[in-house]
DNA sequence: CTTGATTTGTACGTATGTATT
DNA sequence: AAATACATACGTACAAATCAA
């Protein structure tokens, strides 16, 4: 329950309920959420804060926007497989915008880096890659 | 320069030229922005439509905020190197909020998740960490 | 195919609170 | 104590994409 008197910020208290609802599998993968509009009113709060809770969420990869259409729990993805072999280093960070529409990356969701041991750089989407260490 | 006859909106502009001075060197990390008033005021945009452009880059991992202070270009922390051993698996997601706080990862910022052969799993920082494959 | 309703996106303004300088 | 800077919260209006009749 959102309340005004908790101390803590309005738009973060409907997204922990939201993410909460969302780790419990109430709210499932695919599903969509309730419209901005009617979660302000059934929460007592404007269009502006929900929106603020949702790009919370968004953010934190467990949701998808787009314009026109609903909001919906982000679906997890067919991981491919990448393999390490011995010396590769790999690093982990938000992609760039360009990276972002190059690879078809979702906000909310990181890349690898993999250094190969040759010197080459790899790119790889986090939301559908498994790395696998097989020396 | 943000321009309104262009089709894009406000914010993302100016989201583009910040992160071009950023990524240019003209913006270094560590440095100060100029505050979100004046932001405003030289790009003839409101301060909301600065404040949606800011968060934009603290949720690329580019920029950090808090409150009170002004907003900084983010540093790179130093990196620890985290060894995979053959049969390792590995991904990576952004944080719980739970782990952001417990962790200290500010926003932004994925976690790589390691899952040892042996199938315990571990959770590292990705802006401090660095994974080796050693076989 | 067209229309109208729905839903998210952009943009502004205002006011007030809280933390830092 | 005062000024500065970011945070929260509301309201309004209109645009653009999608959906449903």
């Amino acid at each position: 329950m959102v309340d005004r008197n908790e101390g803590r910020a309005l738009h973060r208290q409907l997204a922990d309920l939201l993410r909460d609802q969302i780790t419990a599998g109430q709210l499932r993968p695919g599903a969509y959420l309730p419209s901005e509009t009617y979660l302000g009113q059934t929460h007592d709060m404007s269009r502006t804060a929900v929106r603020r809770a949702i790009d919370l969420l968004v953010n934190e990869g467990l949701l998808t926007k787009s314009r026109g259409q609903r909001t919906r729990v982000r679906e997890q993805r067919e991981r491919r497989v990448v393999l390490l072999a011995a010396g590769d280093d790999v690093e982990t960070r938000m992609p760039t915008e360009a990276e972002r529409h190059q690879l078809g990356i979702p906000i909310g969701e990181p890349v690898f880096v993999v250094r190969r041991a040759g010197g080459r750089v790899e790119l790889h989407a986090g939301s559908s890659s498994t790395l696998r260490a097989i020396g």
